[in-house]
DNA sequence: GTCTATAAGGTGATAGAC
DNA sequence: GTCTATCACCTTATAGAC
């Protein structure tokens, strides 16, 4: 068994764009191979099978998500400018991976004991990060608020624009593309302010 | 052709649940027949082929999710009121229906312009609500916060936790599954002293 | 109206030549 | 390593009996 490494790292990110966009089960191994420009055979001969090459595509997804979260979460700062922090690398990654917040959420359904899994791979722990909402609520420093409800919040705020992009877009923006784009780079900084209006006391 | 009017709503309940479940690719006529307790002849009988079938179950779905919002933004009260109704409201549509946000986000992808023309049939629009923000902003009430913005905050705060349940169970919660429905039971409130919050002046 | 049986086409996967 | 050809299965959809 001897691989290229370009040829799998061409398929890699073709089937990355594929699954993203159309899930599971509405992806095709011929869409991924023409997309890599390859054929179906040599697909099979370096990713054995649809399944497998989905689960390694996922893991992917869920290591570009998850584990930045993290660091910036427990980094050691200010509590309010770790929120400004968190929403701006947040919502920086999600610009640059626009497809995978809603890929994961929708694969995710079907198979909710595999993402246990693979989020745990990743050292993914909120626990710190309640533990400090809660001592900020102690303190006084904020309103009485569930660290869950919070945190909540923060994601939401975050990451449903990118997720319903389309709805956004043509519902509410009157389909004008670049005005949406406009105003995503505007949200890295007016959620923080946002978060931070309704939680200071 | 004569229909049984039984027999094609237990085909729509049936399709509903599978769809809204499994996506358009990932749902099988044969499991939607079996769980309307007929056969595949039967449902192509009925409803001519999965596309239309798919269709009229995307334009149900739509119908449940859109107007309602409509009437509440549109109600001639209080502005910090409306919000409250508003996420009352949608928050509890949205336990009834907890499937439908993402399915319509997940299929809206594949077929923007199908969305477009669906949601436009409900009568669904939002620029009075943005009217009545900019109003509220130059008088003062609130501070100053683009309309596109809030609305976006306000619908992601309500519907965010419900597309991305499993997530927030498990990595949030630690698989505890009642503790997410009280959480969501509390949203009712929560979220719109949250926005109210960031918002009075 | 509802069924059984089957057609027609697509999809993931493999065998085997180069 | 990469290809062509092909298999075995699954899925949508229809024909035709009752």
């Amino acid at each position: 068994m001897k691989y290229n490494k370009d040829t799998s790292e061409k398929i890699l990110n073709a089937a990355s764009s594929v699954f993203e966009e159309k899930g599971y089960s509405g992806a095709r191994m011929q869409e991924i191979a023409d997309k890599a420009s390859i054929n179906k055979a040599l697909l099979h001969y370096y990713y054995k099978s649809k399944d497998k090459l989905f689960e390694l595509i996922l893991k992917r997804a869920i290591q570009i998500v998850f584990p930045k979260i993290n660091d910036i979460l427990k980094a050691d700062i200010d509590f309010f400018e770790r929120i400004e922090r968190f929403t701006t690398a947040y919502i920086d990654m999600v610009r640059k991976n626009p497809h995978i917040p809603g890929f994961v959420i929708h694969e995710i359904n079907s198979n909710p004991k595999r993402l246990i899994k693979l989020i745990a791979l990743t050292g993914f722990n909120l626990n710190q990060f309640k533990e400090t909402i809660k001592a900020e609520v102690e303190k006084g420093t904020i309103i009485d608020i569930s660290p869950d409800q919070l945190i909540m919040n923060i994601i939401s705020l975050c990451i449903l624009p990118f997720i319903a992009r389309p709805i956004a877009v043509n519902v509410l923006l009157n389909g004008d593309e670049d005005y949406f784009e406009k105003l995503m780079e505007e949200r890295k900084t007016e959620v923080s302010k946002f978060i931070i209006n309704a939680i200071k006391k």
